[in-house]
DNA sequence: TCAACCCGGATTGTTTACAATATGAATACC
DNA sequence: GGTATTCATATTGTAAACAATCCGGGTTGA
């Protein structure tokens, strides 16, 4: 049976959930056994996860140490970075395709979502919408290989936001959404560009690549199936 | 002791110039236990390579089966193409920084090595060489991960060219490298990046994505430690 | 003749036990 | 008191045996 492919991929989703919802710090530990009982699963599957995991750089394995959450260097998040912005700023200049009626709807209701998230002041589910609005524009724009590209580079912007955010700072503005959905709609692909590219500068402008904190939290019970 | 990984890099990269040289054909089985005697090793780690691959979608695991080398749909050959074309003329259009001297010489360097293997009439080397060009480029323009996701897609374009090249037709001219360099000294991105795109263009249309051949060739001394 | 069925061999998937390694505390030494 | 060393413990890494699955050939029966 197929079911322990899904049953990775369910554990895999968690792993990659609560990074990008910056639960799991950089540099956490992530002890084989550990994960086999918080997931109801065995070292084998756990083992095979964080192997996969250590390939999308989110995971870092350490021979004979064991497996960490990924601490991207202050190198390393600059050029991931850059990597996105060149990819969303040249997509939206020139579009693969052109925004779909139904491709608009889908951003409405992601920001719709939003919307709602920031009425409840819930900083995790804004977290994980503003990046869905980014790679459902990518996948209504451009295709899929771009979109699972962007996928990986935004979860490791998550590790790069919370190893590096500075204080007293907001990321990631959704009204800039909204702007950007109003200037596709309108054909206007060099505003919308350039309105993508001060949206991601503006997130690099938040950040400080002089600290660098040891932020490594215990994994407790912040992982629920 | 750290031989393990590196052991496993030296089947993986054995693995993926045997796709990129397109020696390995797409649909290809690869049966653990003959990998395991012919790289002189054992199925686990074997099967840890063949995981690795299979994320970057160089190999396709089909639970209870076994490892195939993959074949990329003509959907997921157009999507690989785009993603490509986007980042290699964009990156071109407004490099992340300039060609320093150095970069220029390794790029040199690089094609003099594919004259000789013009000279030669080494089509293998030729096919390695032009892949290593971009490469080569977008490290110097770009940055480390932009290097590794075209590494992963090139890899992928190898097996569609392999899939779906049509008959008497030579990709990837190796003239236009030369080209490319010169415009580069001469910083005019936008010739540059037009050329690229051309270039790239040339490639696509030596594709024919209606037919569907199945060249599944048996690996047997194809790999060679 | 053809189709469905069944079974033996081969390959993959999983579990288990065991070996190797790193960690941290206790101890000995300077 | 501080530093180096040693040993017990916990965790990771590896190998091998076992179970499950798939594939192809052969048989049976309409």
């Amino acid at each position: 049976m197929g079911s322990s492919a899904r049953e990775e991929a369910r554990i895999a989703d968690a792993l990659c959930k609560a990074v990008l919802e910056r639960r799991l710090a950089p540099g956490s530990k992530l002890p084989e056994e550990e994960l086999a009982q918080i997931f109801r699963s065995n070292r084998a599957k756990i083992r095979r996860v964080l192997l996969s995991l250590s390939r999308s750089h989110i995971v870092t394995l350490e021979p004979g140490r064991g497996a960490f959450v990924s601490r991207p260097s202050p190198q390393e998040a600059r050029d991931v970075l850059a990597s996105r912005r060149l990819i969303e700023v040249s997509l939206l200049a020139q579009p693969y395709r052109k925004l779909s009626a139904q491709g608009a709807a889908r951003l409405r209701h992601i920001m719709a979502q939003e919307a709602e998230a920031h009425e409840k002041h819930d900083a995790i589910a804004m977290i994980y919408l503003s990046g869905q609005f980014h790679l459902t524009l990518i996948e209504e724009l451009g295709n899929r290989v771009l979109k699972s590209i962007t996928d990986e580079l935004i979860l490791r912007m998550s590790l790069i936001i919370t190893m590096y955010e500075r204080q007293n700072t907001t990321c990631c503005l959704s009204s800039d959404h909204h702007d950007l959905l109003e200037l596709l709609l309108a054909d206007n692909h060099t505003e919308a560009s350039a309105l993508m590219a001060r949206h991601l500068e503006g997130i690099e402008s938040c950040l400080d690549f002089n600290r660098e904190p040891a932020t490594t939290t215990i994994l407790s019970q912040i992982l629920k199936c």
